[in-house]
Formats: structure tokens, sequence, C-alpha cells
DNA sequence: TTTGCTGCAAATGCTTTGCATGTAG
DNA sequence: CTACATGCAAAGCATTTGCAGCAAA
């Protein structure tokens, strides 16, 4: 019951908040834009939602550690729920499906670095780009 | 003389764009965001300057590989020059400050992970965020 | 002259906000 | 009942575009 998880965060548990952790977490994609959630919203009959509460929404729900939003390159934001587990992505220029990664010697020699250069690092944000081999991979969203 | 750059480009050797390659080379900073550019057009008496032109010049730049763009958190694209030397960038969180680097160890580990996950990688990006330690650090804007 | 460039203002696309109404607690 | 949420429309940013006038080549 994730009434919980809003509780926790200090929010009021509306329909609105339910749907759209319903739809991060049941929904097509575990990367969706604003406009993404949005659209699935309409498609499950919930019309009366607007477009501005789900980035309401999903901004509080960054604020509260539920999800974490991506600047991947193209403007739109994506949001995921957020497990706690850090990882970077690798996001198809073809088809923009995007696959998740950790690789324990870059986020060493991110840190190595880092002190290298003087700098206490709180953050990174790691993007590879390139063309997946997946079967009907040519031009979808994600 | 930098009309060769244009020029090489197939662009017209025209004011605005001579102006702004030379602020790119010799401005305050060297990645700067379009309205960076600007105010220093300002500054330095180019008032006839449009900030519609920056940014169509810098993106013409950008496409003749002159200049390269980056994404960093804040809105806010920056430009630099490209010297065709590939690097990652480090952003002070407080002042703002940038550093560039290249670590050998993660351009490697980025290809192979690629590959593990069936992907041709074409481009990556890499940005850490931290403070650094310069002494009069903590906030201004670059 | 011809093709490409510029300034300006208006248009975009994504995201945020103001405000009056609604509703969870 | 009160504080917080929502919908809608309008506002905000960063960036792009249409267009008429200008200027390199």
């Amino acid at each position: 019951m994730e009434s919980k998880d809003l509780r926790r965060a200090g929010l009021k548990v509306t329909l609105p908040r339910l749907k759209i952790l319903e739809i991060l977490e049941r929904g097509a994609h575990r990367h969706m834009s604003a406009e993404d959630v949005y659209r699935e919203l309409m498609e499950v009959g919930e019309e009366k939602i607007g477009l501005a509460t789900v980035y309401r929404v999903l901004t509080q729900f960054e604020a509260a550690g539920l999800v974490s939003r991506h600047n991947f390159d193209g403007g739109q934001a994506v949001f995921e729920l957020d497990d706690g587990k850090h990882h970077d992505h690798i996001v198809c220029t073809e088809c923009g499906d995007v696959v998740e990664f950790v690789d324990a010697t870059i986020e060493k020699r991110q840190k190595s670095i880092s002190e290298e250069l003087g700098f206490d690092l709180q953050d990174h944000s790691l993007v590879l780009y390139g063309r997946c081999n997946k079967p009907g991979c040519s031009g979808r969203s994600e």
C-alpha cells in the first residue's frame, strides 16, 4: 500500500498522487517524462488530473526522495522511482530505450579525480548515448 | 586571424561572428552561456548585436565543430571553444567554477559497459558536482 | 547581384505559479 | 474546520523562428 509512502513523506493521500505513484510503479516504462505520465493518466481514464498537478506531484516526490529526476538530452526531464540504489544510464539514440548500470571502477575514479582537483564531490551525472541492438529498435519514445 | 576558422566552416565573416569568437577566446570564463556572451558583447559596446544572433551563431559554431555545448544543471546551456580534445567536467556547486579533466580509465570502462549492454557507444556526458576549495569561493556565476 | 546574415518581435516547448475552489485529516 | 491540494489559465525561462532589411562575396 503506497499510501504509507505518501504519509511518510508528509504528503496527503490524494487520488492524483496515488495514481501517479501507481503509474511510476506499473507504467509502460521505468523512465517517464511528466508528459508520459500525464498521457497514461488520460488513457487510464483519470482525465480530471491536470498536467500542472503531474509536475507538482513529481517535484514533491523528488523532494521526498520517492523519485529521481534526470535531464537526458532532449529538453524533457525524465522521472523514475528511486529505490535508493544509485545508478547511471545509457540511452539509445534511436528508440530512446534506457538501461541502468553501476560501475564500481568509474565511481571510484570519480571520487579520486574530485579529490585530486580539490573538490568535495557531492553528486554526478553520467549518461552514455548509443544505438542499442534490440529487435524492434528505430525510433519510439520510452 | 580567426576569419580563417569562419571561412573554413563555410560561414561568412561578419562582425557578430568575429566578436563572439573573440569573447569565447579571451572572455572572462572558458565556459559561457549564451546570456554570458551577450552580456559581454554589451559591455564591450557591441550593443547592436541581438541575443537571437548570439544563439544562432553559437549553434552554427557548434555545428561547425568550433564550439561545444554542455547542459550542466541549471537550465542554461554553456558553450566552450572546441579544441578537438575530449574532456569531462567538474562543476563547483557554490561558485559555478568549471574544471576540465580526462580519465583514461573511465573512458575505457564506458566503452566496455556499452558493449556489455549491447550498445554502440556514440557519445557520453559526465559531469561531477561538488564544492571547490578555492579562496574566494561562495557563489558567483561563471 | 545573389546568397546568406542580422535585428526584432513573436512563437515555442517545458515547467512553474497565482488564484479560487475542493478535500483529506 | 483548517491546512494543504487541485484545476485552470496565465506566466516564466531558455531557445528558436519568421520576416523584412542588410551586407559579404
